[in-house]
DNA sequence: CGTGCGATTGATGCCCTTCAACTTATGTGG
DNA sequence: CCACATAAGTTGAAGGGCATCAATCGCACG
């Protein structure tokens, strides 16, 4: 599969011998649930990205406590910021949640294809701009926000940034490992779903159906910090989006 | 003052001119306790670089609440994500909580830098690497230390970052705006005090006094993963420090 | 010396975690 | 295809940490 399809955004502006020659440079590595992409504390080799299935990032105390990061989704990247590091070694274990494919490109032919191409470095730079603004937003609502509303938040951007119709869309992974990327245990997990049934929200196995979605805007959407500019609330405003709730 | 004094990690290996220059485009601001560097939602013209003071990042909900985000010390950038984000509006506010001096750039300026200059766009993207890690590290530590041990760990590092003694320091800005930093209410900062005191700590005014590191450590970064690739393990082994509690 | 803001302390309530028991899916070998 | 084992998810009860509201204290300021 080529580069451009795998993570438009990174590989924007590149040459598509640039690409071709990137891409030579990779592995394809082929994993299964339970496997470990790398972890924390190894020597830092390789930059990984994520062509399908799913990732856990986590780190783990003196005391054993795990705790989950983030949940990274297909055409991410894996170990970036270990890129440019000093230290050279992973700041986070990387755990397959869903069997994986992943690309594998050493460190210093990652870091050469920077300088040779300023769009990739530019693009990265972009990405990791976006990844700052999403962790002020996750931060944000850890703090504001309760259990029951991160879910549904979440669900509703999942919605709108994948375009899905709201009343059924799959959900990408395991209601355990969803619950571990929002930062909460799984009970509490279970027991938000059930006040999101008030909402409307209903959850099969891994079908979501959501149908009342002004009820979520109103009670969800008002009590966070993003207001308009946020995916969701365009995605509502949508024309076709009207159109769809009227079908 | 020239900008390899004050942000050396993000003007290195930038030539001479190139900084004169920068420089050159920038204007200074002089800011007091209430202003506003720029509020949440109007357009990005401008990247900031604060050379002294304190600033916080925050936004609001439409239900009023406010959601402190993060903290800016001397050195650091304002405004950098929206620099590349497509939308050209800030997202967050920035308001400042102590008298501050900041350098404008333009934001046109500022990408033209870049372009012209690799190095620069190398640092900004360490910069942002590490700004990512420091986010993953915060929001572990809000889903699995108290406050208590947040508030001690901040100390530690403070004190180690700064190469500050141990047994009197003083603290960067008032304790209701590090509340607010940790993500917690002021409440919650002076009863975490109270608990930080049976290991040894003590604040008067903004004085900041440590006695027991030990027992810092073993009740702290025990709770804490980063465990040894911390900035405060390390100080804790370094030679010198051994000597420091010595004399 | 009063005024106003920051900081402290107490009381109360909510949300989430934790532990435990139970039910429901998932998948494997007979 | 069923029986079984294991994992995943649900539900209940108890407890703790933090937010919230309110009152008081300390301190810098004019």
């Amino acid at each position: 599969m080529p580069l451009a399809k795998i993570a438009p955004d990174l590989f924007a502006d590149l040459s598509p011998e640039a690409r071709v020659q990137l891409g030579a440079s990779a592995q394809t590595r082929h994993l299964t649930k339970g496997d470990h992409l790398f972890r924390c504390g190894q020597v830092a080799g390789h930059v990984f990205l994520l062509v399908s299935g799913a990732v856990r990032l986590y780190r783990e105390t003196p005391e054993g406590k795990v705790a989950g990061l983030h949940i990274v989704m297909p055409g991410q990247l894996l170990g970036e910021t270990e890129l440019l590091e000093d230290s050279g070694h992973y700041s986070t274990s990387a755990e397959i949640m869903e069997s994986a494919r992943a690309l594998m490109f050493p460190r210093a032919v990652f870091r050469l294809a920077m300088s040779a191409h300023p769009a990739l470095m530019l693009n990265l730079l972009q990405l990791s701009a976006r990844q700052v603004q999403q962790m002020r937003r996750d931060r944000e609502q850890l703090l504001t926000l309760k259990a029951s509303q991160r879910l549904g938040c979440f669900l509703m951007h999942l919605c709108a940034e994948r375009d899905y119709a709201p009343e059924r869309f799959p959900l990408p992974y395991t209601k355990s490992v969803l619950a571990s990327g929002l930062g909460m245990e799984p009970e509490t997990f279970s027991r938000a779903l059930g006040q999101l049934k008030g909402m409307g929200v209903h959850l099969k196995g891994r079908e979501v159906e959501m149908s009342d979605m002004e009820a979520m805007e109103t009670r969800i959407c008002q009590a966070c910090s993003l207001s308009d500019n946020c995916a969701v609330r365009q995605y509502l405003r949508e024309p076709e989006m009207a159109m769809r709730l009227v079908s």
